[in-house]
RNA sequence: GCCCCCAUCGUCUAGAGGCCUAGGACGCCACCCUUUCAAGGUGGAGAUCAGGGGUUCGAAUCCCCUUGGGGGCACCA
């Protein structure tokens, strides 16, 4: 790394676990391990959960899971299992650091860079209203900063409860953002904000600032809907006497209208993309590139090779949109790549228990080149799992007969079949004796090899698409493949 | 409204003053292969580098302005 500091490389993802893991959050965790991997640096794990109204110990697991998942794993943070921490820094989830918070709080009001705030929600909410009639910025108006001694009791023995809102310097504040370069904001414009709540929960910009210093974290490299929150965290290092980490803010990634990606507009939860069958690595390829790149034609790249190349200075201003399209051709690419047991193993979870592995792997050959995700197996060869009946629910004359063709037509074909695989026995029941004996008929029968095969790859598999005929045949076994040529047959009088 | 950030084909990007009449990939369109669908192969369309000023012998690359887009302004993170 270029910016070099002089203290190790120490990075961190701080999920909150206030909903699934997100895919804008993987991506910022994917930048950060490849940092720590790329340098030899350390990784850190740390739980935001100071939010107790919407965090959710489901979702805390959920995230681990789905960080796991994608391969990225740290070099500190909370034990899954609810034991001990790993690493000298911990505990890693905020809600077992409150003590620490309490004390950083003392500590700045003792110091008067803090104060106690008595306003109620109605009365900030009357200053934030006049405020913006009078066309200015909403921000609190710091009344209580300048409360005396005898106000401040009045308000106690009246039995209002009181935030700490941290009196912010009001000057400017410049620093260089690795990604983006020289940034400048005004302090002066911001208002005292609150940095531990009316029931004692600190907020997020006074624990990020401890914990970052506490757990001597070398570069915050977080999403750039955080840029606006640097100054007011870096008056808080200086206050609090910390040294200032190095700060790089990734750019977002965007829905198709290129705002923030969001729910309601693009799948943002990464169990989806799992649940759907998008493999792990495919997914981190897709979000290193969203962003960055190596700067060569190669794009297919482990995360081992991915951490060898990435360097956080090459990481992108702009925003990138976030294109399922690319996502599924990384992802076809990586599924093409696998060896049959390989894929067979992702496959399981998609294929019904009465598929046994050995089916699967046998599987394998005829779905692989056409599986764009792992889910897609259903769609492809679920005719291999369904009883007859459900099959030849889906039969239609139209469907069955052959291009250009009618039901008589389509009843030569199937009822040539039905000889064809009557007169096989079971050992000679393979995709090779059919394919010769199909094409042998066809020639024979005057038609077209294509013509014969497709009123037998409707009555087998009840779709006009489907794997290779004969290797399906094969796996169908000779006796179901009989059953659902008269069912067809049947369908025909 | 205020503050901040950003700007190369539809999308992801290469590009760090001459190698750029801007390269690759996805997507799209043809054709080839082919039992369907894919996969694969070949070729093609697609960006006056947002616009306008500078600087320079020379600018996609540096500077300024404009425009457009985005993010943030919580007792959320």
């Amino acid at each position: 790394m270029t910016t070099t500091s002089p203290k190790a490389v120490r990075v961190r993802m701080a999920p909150s676990p206030t909903g699934p893991l997100h895919i804008g959050t993987a991506r910022t965790s994917l930048y950060n391990f490849l940092v720590a991997r790329h340098t030899g640096g350390t990784f850190v794990l740390r739980i935001e959960d100071t939010d107790v109204a919407r965090g959710n110990e489901a979702y805390e697991r959920e995230i681990i899971e789905g960080l796991h998942w994608l391969g990225l794993s740290w070099d500190e943070g909370p034990q899954v299992a609810g034991g001990d921490d790993i690493g000298p820094f911990g505990p890693y989830r905020q809600s077992q650091r409150m003590d620490r918070y309490a004390a950083e709080a003392e500590r700045l009001l003792a110091a008067g860079s803090a104060y106690r705030c008595y306003c109620t929600p109605d009365e900030l909410e009357a200053e934030r209203r006049e405020q913006q009639a009078r066309r200015e910025a909403p921000r609190y108006s710091g009344r209580c900063r300048k409360l005396s001694e005898e106000e401040r009791e009045a308000f106690e023995t009246e039995g209002r409860t009181s935030a700490i809102r941290f009196a912010v310097p009001p000057e400017k504040v410049v620093f260089d953002d690795i990604i983006r370069g020289r940034v400048e904001f005004d302090n002066a414009l911001l208002g005292d904000f609150v940095i531990v709540r009316t029931d004692g929960m600190p907020l997020y910009n006074f624990v990020a600032v401890i914990d970052d210093a506490a757990m001597a974290i070398s570069h915050v490299l977080r999403g750039e809907e955080h840029l606006s929150n640097t100054p007011k965290q870096i008056a808080l290092y200086e206050a609090l006497g910390y040294d200032v980490p190095l700060f790089g803010h990734v750019p977002l990634i965007l829905n198709p209208d290129r705002s923030k990606m969001s729910k309601r507009k693009t799948q943002t939860a990464v169990s989806a993309y799992r649940g759907l069958g998008y493999l792990p690595e495919a997914l981190v390829n897709f979000l290193a590139f969203l962003g960055w790149s190596p700067g060569t034609e190669e794009e297919i790249f482990s995360l081992d090779e991915l951490a060898s190349r990435f360097e956080i200075e090459k990481v992108h201003k702009a925003g990138a949109v976030f294109d399922a399209d690319r996502l599924d051709y990384l992802n076809g690419t990586y599924v093409r790549s696998l060896g049959d047991e390989q894929l067979a193993l992702r496959l399981r979870p998609f294929v019904p228990a009465v598929i046994d592995d050995a089916a699967i792997i046998r599987l394998v050959p005829l779905v692989r080149e056409r599986l764009v995700r792992l889910a897609d197996v259903v769609e492809l060869a679920s005719f291999l799992w369904e009883p007859d009946a459900v099959v030849a629910s889906r039969y239609e004359a139209e469907l069955l007969a052959p291009k250009g063709g009618g039901p008589a037509e389509a009843a030569l074909a199937l009822s040539r079949a039905r000889e064809m695989v009557a007169e096989l026995d079971a050992a000679d029941f393979s995709a090779d004796v059919l394919e010769d004996r199909f094409r042998a008929a066809a020639a024979e029968l005057g038609i077209k090899p294509a013509d014969l095969f497709k009123p037998n790859r409707v009555a087998l598999t009840g779709r006009t698409v489907s794997p290779p005929l004969f290797a399906s045949m094969e796996l169908l076994g000779r006796d179901r493949c009989l059953a659902r040529i008269d069912e067809a047959l049947a369908k025909l009088q």
